[in-house]
DNA sequence: ATGTGCATGTAACTGGTTACATGATTCG
DNA sequence: CGAATCATGTAACCAGTTACATGCACAT
């Protein structure tokens, strides 16, 4: 699970100050994308970030409730993101690290974004393939359940992609040509 | 991540003897569904199983090669993998959790894997519904791509559930008349 | 000679969870 | 009257990875 929840949160932030609870108010919303990290480890995250200098904090005091501390990026942060979300994916990248990357796509220049997309498609089409040629050679009843549902998953996962991917692009020739096409 | 490698590995054990080596072997294979835990894992894991008297191990010489150990389940691990395999499916089970579960329906009555299937089915219909609920009520692109995304891979996933269901259900009509569980 | 496959293992580390503590406020 | 929401945090624990050690056989 290489997901690291810092750069997590740390887009979180790129996109608007936040609280650490308020990060994981966000983050339970799509827990079933991405699982909710506990407290237990957004808050010394948070602290660790303050420490590197990647976030500046300010406290918001309340009246009988301990102080919001509002967490927003600082230019040295935006830059350690922009790093990280330039790197290609790593080789085998889960489909919950994906989403990850997707989640932050706002802080992606488009580009960026359709790379990283192809990059997916081509690492799902080869698995895809792995997993059609696997489910012919098993015997076990379990296993082969196992295997097409992964094809199945796979395949669905090529067709979004490439769906998407095709929308972005005819987007992007709008802006470059400067046409507008009605469909 | 309940994932817990113990039961996975257990589950492996249940199906045929093998070694350490054999069992990283077979999870590199699916790795890509699964991932594969590393030997620094394999190996304490199964030291810790054969320390619960849930399997065997025979050590099987070879010259100039360390022995191959070989590890059987015992009576006690397979009540206790039946145990682990018969308790419904935690209340917001993974993509991967599932799977490694499917992996193991051989070690599943047939009735229990369709059992599973439906609890399976039951929470992904919640998540889809909320994950199309989300998408119109939220504003940034990157989020609306991961939660597009998120559908989709839902949608896929309760078509293959229902289709493999029904396949099951046919199967056990023939054997069972019995009534085919409407979707 | 260099790496890959076989086959075992250990120690240090990391990234996270669980369970706790605090304390006011509002809802049923 | 208890439970949930807001809001912070810490310490103990746990599962798993990384990097190492050993050592032979076989292919490039």
């Amino acid at each position: 699970m290489r997901t690291n929840i810092r750069y997590l949160i740390l887009g979180l932030l790129n996109q608007q100050p936040m609280s650490g609870y308020d990060v994981k108010r966000f983050l339970e919303s799509l827990s079933w994308l991405v699982g909710s990290p506990s407290f237990g480890s957004i808050y010394p995250t948070l602290r660790s970030l303050l420490q590197h200098d990647l976030v500046t904090m300010e406290a918001v005091l309340q009246e009988d409730k301990p102080p919001r501390k509002i967490y927003s990026i600082t230019a040295k942060g935006a830059a350690a993101l922009d790093a990280w979300v330039n790197k290609p994916l790593p080789s085998a990248t889960s489909m919950k690290g994906f989403l990850m990357r997707l989640i932050l796509a706002g802080s992606f220049s488009p580009a960026r974004l359709t790379d990283q997309m192809k990059e997916r498609r081509a690492q799902v089409a080869t698995q895809w393939e792995a997993l059609k040629q696997a489910v012919d050679t098993v015997q076990d009843p379990g296993q082969r359940l196992a295997l097409e549902y992964g094809c199945e998953i796979a395949s669905a996962e090529l067709a979004w992609l490439d769906q998407t991917l095709g929308q972005i692009g005819q987007q992007l020739t709008v802006e470059d040509v400067g046409t507008i096409v009605t469909p």
